[in-house]
DNA sequence: GTACGACCACTTTTT
DNA sequence: GTGGTCGTAC
């Protein structure tokens, strides 16, 4: 057998069209649960052993970590290759790996730092103080997200053409502002990292053409998920070299976020693929589950067009249950789950899916009750909790004395006397000079602008902060030195109870995964500069780990997962389709997409449920079933019907 | 510096 | 119903 053929082995027609593809643009539509992955591992494999191109000319971009690992590892089975040699990663991973070799070409301080959403969120607020603006009139976070947009459409403040307004006049103020406070702390946000990553090839030619002649294959997953400047950076590399696109545009959900689908039809025109390869052979769920889905998916009319089917059977049909309200629902949902989750494997292999976080309290409660083990997915993780966060702003002060943000963080956390009155002092002489917080505390401690205690406080934060840099000790220990120095742990400890536990359990931990970090680290940045974007970039899972129980989780985060039972519950008229999208444009298909993802998470059995009134934002609303349900083809759906007596408990339980 | 009560707003979330 | 922010009182 040649290397062709093993390679091609159990693959159906469309899979092998697709990865033995000429060596030319090629865009793959991939429906769900056809084997997507497969198809993309099995084509770098091919590249490599059939197209005799070296591993190393191979970029492969993904959106998550989470996908760029299980890429690696796929890899490292099929190919044989240590995962290092390849260049596989999210977008940012690659912008911000591509922005430390080169930084002085970027116009970067050698130890920059990057900034995550709370904190971006954070810099926004210190801004409208700074500004004299009022919070109620310019929400913070439609003042991030404006300039998350202007970044991702290639603008910074210089750029940006403004009208008369007073509205658009102020956003262009503010975001000035917020980009020269970045720019002197030395911090970039998510979006500076794709922009940064564009400019730096698009100014500097010679660094472009090395790195298209570096990478003649792009292979880029969940293309339906890409925005703007991620495009732009993509079409800049790939001039010379080929694209190998896949993605689903029924299961684009990121629009709100800055994915725009319409980017999949440029790709089309940009890009002139050689084949448009469409993977409709579905491998995971019953005919009954994927005619649901087809149903559904039809009624969207920004379609490229595509129709799942399968060879496995019809399967059970798609069972829905109206219930009198959400406690219902989820009793519903609780005792089915006790009754036949064996069937499917266990706990761990259902899932409930719901359009909003809210929703999971009242599952929870019913899970709860029936000592049903669950795991909630979403919420903080681990390096967003407060207290690691504090432990970070100390590091980054460490790493880059400049970093106001951190400086701000930490001051006065622990507690040690230093007011609002001093650290307001210490911000108006960093204003009036323009320099950075750290900068201003030296400049008053040498001229005495400060009352005794004051300065007294604020020296010794200095000292503390000094004496620090300058020991020399390994990550794990520094973590250690800090979190004990700083008074953090001091400051747990005095107040003694659960919560503080935890959160010393944390700090602990963080010294754990500094140790861990050290290990395996190999490259040539500085360990604490990398670690430190290490835990914004690559910000592991939130907590609670090794429960195995029933997975609760939004639609939004079961996209690319897959479970033998999936209820889908709150299919109601405003909450799903949500009011807020339906409000946007192009709102109700993307809701609809959504439903779509839901729909195809489940192999063997989909639930579908509905609440005649539920409770709200603390009220009680009475709402119509989804639209979504009456788009199901008739003949997939049964209703269930349970005896009165069962209905009756749930009735008298709220009245 | 902290503790408590009033007030408000409120999709989705990865990088 | 919850969580975050702000002002006030100790």
């Amino acid at each position: 057998m040649s290397n062709s053929d093993f390679l091609l082995q159990n693959l159906n027609i469309a899979q092998r069209q697709a990865v033995s593809a000429p060596l030319a643009h090629t865009l793959v539509l991939a429906g769900a649960g056809s084997g997507k992955t497969r198809v993309l591992i099995q084509r770098m494999a091919w590249l490599i052993h059939t197209e005799r191109q070296s591993p190393f000319q191979l970029l492969a971009v993904t959106f998550t970590n989470k996908a760029a690992k299980e890429m690696q590892r796929r890899l490292q089975q099929v190919l044989n290759i240590k995962p290092q040699a390849l260049w596989v990663g999210t977008f940012h991973g690659i912008a911000h790996r591509l922005l430390r070799r080169h930084y002085a070409q970027a116009h970067l301080p050698a130890g920059f730092q990057i900034l995550d959403n709370q904190e971006q969120y954070n810099m926004v607020r210190r801004v409208l103080k700074h500004t004299n603006l009022d919070e109620k009139e310019w929400p913070p976070r439609q003042v991030q997200s404006h300039i998350n947009q202007q970044k991702e459409g290639g603008f910074y403040p210089e750029q940006v053409e403004t009208g008369n307004g007073y509205h658009s006049q102020t956003l262009l103020k503010l975001y000035h502002h917020y980009h020269s406070l970045c720019q002197q702390s030395g911090l970039l946000d998510f979006a500076d990292l794709l922009l940064r990553a564009y400019l730096l090839w698009r100014d500097n030619p010679e660094l472009l053409a090395q790195y298209q002649q570096r990478f003649a294959h792009v292979l880029v997953d969940e293309f339906q998920d890409i925005n703007p400047m991620q495009y732009r950076w993509l079409k800049l590399l790939a001039q010379h070299n080929r694209v190998f696109a896949v993605g689903d545009d029924d299961q684009s959900i990121y629009g709100w976020r800055g994915a725009d689908l319409a980017h999949i039809h440029r790709f089309q025109q940009d890009f002139q693929p050689n084949q448009l390869v469409k993977l409709e052979q579905n491998y995971r769920s019953t005919g009954m589950i994927l005619a649901a889905a087809n149903g559904l998916i039809a009624q969207n009319r920004q379609r490229l067009g595509k129709n799942l089917w399968t060879q496995a059977g019809e399967g059970a049909p798609i069972y829905l249950y109206q219930a009198y309200n959400d406690l219902d629902e989820a009793g519903f949902i609780a005792d089915k789950l006790q009754a036949c989750a064996t069937q499917y494997g266990g706990y761990q292999h259902c899932a409930v899916l719901y359009r909003v976080n809210a929703q999971s309290r009242v599952l929870e409660e019913a899970l709860l009750k029936r000592n049903i083990p669950y795991r909630i997915y979403g919420g903080l993780r681990f390096y967003e909790r407060a207290e690691i966060k504090d432990a970070l702003a100390y590091l980054r002060l460490l790493a880059h004395v400049d970093d106001d943000l951190a400086y701000e963080r930490v001051v006065n956390f622990p507690p040690r006397g230093i007011g609002k009155t001093t650290v307001e002092t210490v911000r108006a002489h960093a204003r009036r000079h323009g320099c950075s917080l750290w900068q201003a505390t030296t400049a008053l401690l040498g001229n005495a602008g400060l009352s005794a205690r004051a300065g007294q406080a604020l020296a010794k934060f200095q000292q503390l902060i000094q004496n620090l840099k300058q020991r020399d000790l390994t990550l794990d220990e520094l973590a250690q030195t800090v979190i004990e120095q700083t008074g953090l742990i001091a400051y747990y400890q005095k107040k003694r109870g659960e919560k503080e536990e935890m959160r010393l359990e944390n700090l602990a931990e963080l010294v754990r995964a500094c140790h861990q970090f050290s290990a395996q680290y190999e490259e040539d940045l500085p360990l604490l500069s990398a670690f430190l974007t290490h835990t914004v970039l690559e910000a592991g899972e939130a907590g609670q780990g090794t429960v195995q129980g029933v997975q609760l989780m939004t639609l939004h985060i079961a996209k690319g997962l897959e479970f033998p039972l999936v209820f889908l519950c709150g299919l109601e008229e405003n909450l799903f389709p949500h009011q807020l999208a339906l409000a946007e444009l192009n709102g109700l298909e993307e809701e609809r997409r959504l439903c779509y993802v839901g729909i195809t998470r489940a192999m063997r059995q989909l639930y579908l449920s509905y609440a005649q009134a539920r409770c709200l934002h603390g009220m009680e609303s009475h709402s119509r079933p989804s639209r979504f349900i009456s788009e199901i083809p008739i003949g997939v759906l049964e209703p269930v019907h349970l005896s009165s007596a069962h209905q009756t408990v749930y009735r008298n339980h709220n009245p």
